[in-house]
DNA sequence: CCCGGAACCTGAAGGC
DNA sequence: TGCCTTCAGGTTCCGG
């Protein structure tokens, strides 16, 4: 499932290869992922456009387009991103070609049809309501603090909420909570500022070292020349119900949190 | 505003 | 072998 450090890794192996080329066409294989403008009026406005910057925002891939433009991907949670010379064969989980003006082609594959096109003058239309970027320098400890005060919700459930702060999703708030030991069904506003700090932290180190691994590879994260991510084998309780704890062997429990499969270690994330 | 649950979507996995 | 149910979880919507 692409969260901040897949996207992130994304955004690095494409930028270099695709910015500054220009769009020539494009083939919606499943337009219902179109969100905005209508499908049929997607092509019109992108094709011919150069894109002049990559970027993320949150789980957001973001291209900028020459005529000051905004396209914006969301890969959900079976989408991925894939680079191919032209002609490069469709598969059946293809649902948009982008094609591009030195003769490669990108593939937006999603097995479940959740991702989202989105093509706009003004990108804040998308991505102003998204809470702080965790890795940077204006996030501190403080803001993390004031974003949760007040917040009765499990902890886990409000680390995921893109609005508190953009990036995370089931499976790093998992480990930064692991990581700062707190129990996952805390509620959000009720942490001291020792504990807060620790969060902190956490959440800034587990999202480094991830996409430093070039993200987790759990379902259908791909890399866009097809390459696995090898965050997987260093999760310390994401997806590793009933194995030992690696701190103190304690067998990891999985509960559900707001219907999301959850896991923590009962003895290092006490209540 | 805040919270929790359902819905969206479809293939994979597991039970019988 | 095959049918059926359940599971996966990012986001949005809705009711309390």
């Amino acid at each position: 499932m692409p969260e901040l450090p897949e996207v992130e890794t994304i955004k690095n192996d494409l930028a270099p290869r695709i910015a500054g080329l220009r769009f020539t066409g494009v083939t919606l294989l499943s337009p219902g992922m179109v969100r905005r403008p209508r499908a049929e009026g997607l092509s019109p406005r992108l094709v011919g456009q150069t894109i002049r910057e990559v970027a993320r925002r949150g789980k957001y891939l973001i291209f900028r387009l020459s005529n000051g433009e905004t396209l914006l991907l969301h890969l959900r949670m079976s989408g991925s991103l894939l680079l191919k010379p032209s002609p490069a064969q469709a598969d059946s989980y293809t649902r948009a070609i982008f094609n591009l003006d030195n003769g490669l082609e990108l593939h937006f594959n999603d097995r479940r049809k959740l991702g989202t096109i989105e093509l706009v003058t003004d990108e804040t239309e998308v991505t102003g309501k998204l809470g702080p970027e965790p890795l940077d320098k204006s996030f501190t400890s403080e803001v993390l603090g004031q974003r949760l005060s007040g917040r009765k919700a499990p902890i886990k459930a409000v680390l995921c909420d893109q609005t508190v702060l953009a990036g995370i999703g089931n499976m790093y708030a998992d480990e930064a909570l692991f990581s700062a030991r707190i129990h996952p069904l805390k509620p959000a506003g009720a942490f001291s500022r020792e504990e807060i700090e620790r969060l902190h932290r956490a959440i800034g180190e587990v999202l480094k070292v991830a996409i430093g691994n070039k993200g987790a590879s759990i379902s259908d994260y791909r890399r866009p020349y097809g390459e696995l991510g090898s965050q997987q084998y260093f999760f310390q309780v994401a997806h590793r119900g009933g194995q030992p704890c690696p701190v103190c062997s304690t067998s990891i429990r999985r509960i559900p949190v707001r219907n999301r499969g959850t896991y923590f270690c009962p003895r290092c994330q006490e209540w």
